[in-house]
DNA sequence: CAGTATCCTGTCCGATACTG
DNA sequence: CAGTATCGGACAGGATACTG
């Protein structure tokens, strides 16, 4: 399933979901994010096979999600870090987070969100940065974009706004 | 794979994915968003096996995400609607494709979200809804919630905020 | 501690054919 | 049009054992 070829390729979100597509890479991305390191840190917190995790970092490492450190030569032994690219990823996990807890956690939740300033929980929202308007507000629309090709076009252009176009 | 158990079960991270782990999942939640419907709409865009794409809806249904609503009783019709929870998911798909469009689009952007009063690019930002700070600022950290067990517990509120807790 | 080496199973997924 | 029925391959992922 590397490369395999989704319907249109040419979709950021598809091109996302190569990278970050199998269970295990998000996952270790949260950990990651929690400030786990090494390899050991990841097997015990995930409960993950280890010659899994080794394929899943070096997934994530190829792809310029995390990248290994040196930080002992004797032993050799190499930590994880979160890239720029890595770290750039932290929106989805929010909102994954946000979803997951207004969804599927009937005990209340588990993991919030704190501004340490005032003690307050977080409410994650995507706005525009400009604006400030949130990004599910109607006057926003997906549209093709500046290298979108012809099928892209179609998909997103072609069409006038329709009820169900956004929504 | 259907109830595998992660690591930390709590986590709304892990939680979500139990829902849209797999790889078809996004993509169609993604063409719902655009305005799809109909299975066969579904199947020519994304290139699926008819099969799979049975799979996924019905998956998709089952976790509250899409609803099947019969538009035709001769000959017996139905097409796929997104749920509330499923019109919630959007703040990830946004996510998906602004680190998408940041990360892997060397051409550049084919898919952008527009403020139609103006005409101008949106740019997606995650920020708290009632400081409208960015989430990526360093005054937030993730805290257990009040649903918190003790293994939560312990991962996220023991140690102090070290250098690698947040960023 | 940080992995590698094997073996095995489940299932995701594609391809093709068929039905009301 | 909206699926169901099969078949088969690839690989994610689990389990266990082993190494510098």
């Amino acid at each position: 399933m590397k490369h395999k070829s989704f319907g249109n390729m040419q979709c950021p979100i598809a091109r996302s979901l190569e990278r970050v597509g199998e269970w295990w890479s998000i996952l270790i991305l949260r950990d990651a994010f929690n400030g786990l390191k090494r390899f050991d840190e990841f097997q015990t917190n995930l409960g993950i096979a280890p010659a899994m995790l080794t394929r899943r970092l070096k997934a994530l490492v190829d792809a310029g999600l995390l990248e290994k450190h040196r930080y002992s030569e004797h032993p050799p032994r190499d930590e994880y870090l979160l890239t720029p690219r890595g770290r750039d990823f932290q929106p989805v996990l929010i909102a994954l987070m946000a979803w997951g807890n207004a969804h599927f956690t009937p005990e209340g939740k588990s993991v919030i969100v704190v501004d340490t300033r005032t003690g307050r929980e977080a409410e994650p929202v995507m706005v525009d940065r400009a604006s400030g308007l949130p990004l599910s507000d109607p006057v926003f629309r997906k549209m093709p974009g500046p290298a979108a090709d012809e099928r892209t076009r179609r998909r997103h252009g072609g069409r006038p706004a329709t009820r169900e176009q956004r929504q």
